[in-house]
RNA sequence: GGUACUAUGGCAGAGUGGUAAUGCAGCGGACUCGAAAUCCGCCGAACCCGUGUAGAGCGGGCGCCGGGGUUCGAAUCCCCGUAGUACCUCCA
């Protein structure tokens, strides 16, 4: 949720700041319009309100001292009634104000590249191993045996989609044997590097309520991509950072435990509606998938820093995984509702030889803070809102994909990745094993 | 899931229709070399509106878990929710 009174204060620079994030500049103006009968209404129904206040507390004097009090009594019946209407009146203004706000995106921070879509991101860096599965070069010419992953993944019989779509439906798979394994690995992997860099291990519900979605900015925008579950005003999540951003909804955290780290796994849900026909095979783009997240809730002036951190700490995944990948600064027109900046980390995926997004690192400064009244006292005493960060570190079905795209080797098996092999009792190869 | 009870400021805790006691904590001051104790004063709400020196100050509204209702007037009465507790039921 935007500041209102910057809106009304500094109109214009907001209204090219919307526009620089897709969104119509009428829709400010109405959206001031509106806010502007909403006030007028307020005023109108406070000074009925404070008459009555003081007529009433006239009334209690008369009936205390027995004396008849019948025609303020009437008189105030009117007011009383005519109170009742502008209030009906106020809590409709109230009702647009909410909802017409609660559709405008966050404002971009200045920083950020300008631009409409994803052809105005910015690459930041670019990182490959040094020695990379057997071969030395990361990004060197891709062998022509190298297969997707989803060919290796079924090959080795440890990515079954054929029985997930069978009992599910498309976009679901079972991982099978060391498959199943191996995931295991990965996510366990990443949460203990996040533990060393201090950030608090989690396991959330992974059903939340609607007001828990609409803290973090999925509704009331984007509900036609949610999982909404039947009958109930719950839907299971997206992603962890709803219920670990929402933990501390409502609440003023003490200023010197800021900045707050938190990461956990979770499963996450989407129906990926407008995506139909994209990505349709193997683990890139599915109905349910695992994700490692972190969390951070900071003081103002940390934010960005912060938000520098977080991006390494899932680019230390991929380094010690050594698997190839760049940073990109996402534009003004790619990013997220609830982002003031993102960075996307996108991993070297060998057989199509493109790079894909594999986590995505947003400050929303104090977008989600406001929707979800998150706030701390700065050294005047005075409640400020915090500012709430989050990213992957990393999705763990797409990490999979590309272990297995860039450690494959010719003769059909997989080379697991070194720093993955404790978690795998030492087990040094994926190979093809028969499954019942 | 059923029944009963409960929900008031940072904490504790009064208030059963007349507009939120009190204690602790916090802040300011007096006393003191300083502190403690004591005394005096202030202070309670993620809020909203007006004015404005523009998150100051002042005035008003709101405010007793949330939402409705009754009433001139609701923390108080009624209804619907939510959460907690106890017992029951059911379980992993």
């Amino acid at each position: 949720m935007l500041d209102i009174k910057y809106l009304r204060k500094s109109t214009q620079e907001a209204k090219q700041r919307l526009v620089d994030r897709g969104v119509a500049p009428e829709k400010l103006d109405e959206l001031l319009a509106v806010d502007q009968q909403r006030r007028d209404t307020i005023q109108k129904v406070e000074s009925l309100k404070s008459q009555r206040n003081d007529v009433t507390e006239k009334i209690a004097f008369a009936k205390r001292h027995k004396e008849d009090a019948s025609e303020a009594i009437a008189q105030m019946q009117e007011v009383g009634a005519e109170i009742k209407t502008l209030d009906a009146q106020q809590a409709q203004l109230d009702e647009q104000v909410q909802s017409l706000a609660a559709h405008l995106p966050n404002l971009a921070h200045e920083d950020v590249p300008v631009g409409p879509d994803e052809a105005a991101n910015v690459e930041q860096r670019k990182w490959e191993p040094a020695v990379y599965g057997h071969r030395p070069q990361a990004l060197a010419p891709t062998p022509e045996w190298v297969k997707a992953h989803y060919d290796i993944g079924e090959r080795l019989g440890i990515l079954d989609f054929e029985r997930g779509a069978k009992v599910s439906g498309a976009r679901f798979l079972y991982y099978v044997g060391d498959g199943a394994r191996l995931e295991r690995a990965v996510y366990n992997f990443m949460l203990d590097e996040h533990r060393k860099e201090g950030y608090t291990e989690m396991i959330t519900p992974i059903v939340v309520n609607d007001s828990a979605m609409f803290g973090t900015g999925q509704y009331p925008k984007f509900q036609e991509d949610a999982y909404r579950v039947a009958g109930l005003d719950q839907t299971y999540i997206p992603t962890a950072e709803v219920p670990l951003t929402n933990y501390y909804s409502g609440e003023t955290l003490p200023a010197e435990d800021l900045p707050i780290k938190f990461t956990a796994l979770s499963p996450s849900f989407r129906k990926e509606a407008g995506a139909a026909g994209k990505d349709t095979r193997g683990l890139i783009r599915l109905h349910q998938f695992n994700k490692v997240e972190m969390v951070k809730f900071t003081k103002p002036e940390q934010s960005y820093d912060e938000l520098e951190k977080m991006t390494a700490n899932a680019e230390n995944i991929l380094q010690k995984l050594g698997l190839p990948y760049h940073v990109i600064a996402l534009s003004t027109g790619d990013m997220g509702f609830s982002a003031a900046k993102t960075y996307d980390v996108e991993v070297w995926m060998p057989q199509q030889q493109v790079y894909r997004e594999i986590s995505s690192v947003s400050n929303t400064e104090d977008f989600q803070a406001r929707r979800m009244h998150i706030t701390y006292r700065d050294e005047q005493g005075k409640l400020q809102l915090v500012h709430t960060l989050n990213g992957s570190g990393l999705a763990v079905g797409r990490t999979i994909a590309a272990i297995l795209e860039n450690y494959q080797n010719e003769d059909g098996t997989v080379t697991i990745p070194e720093v993955l092999q404790p978690y795998m009792g030492g087990q040094e190869y994926l190979q093809a094993t028969r499954h019942i």
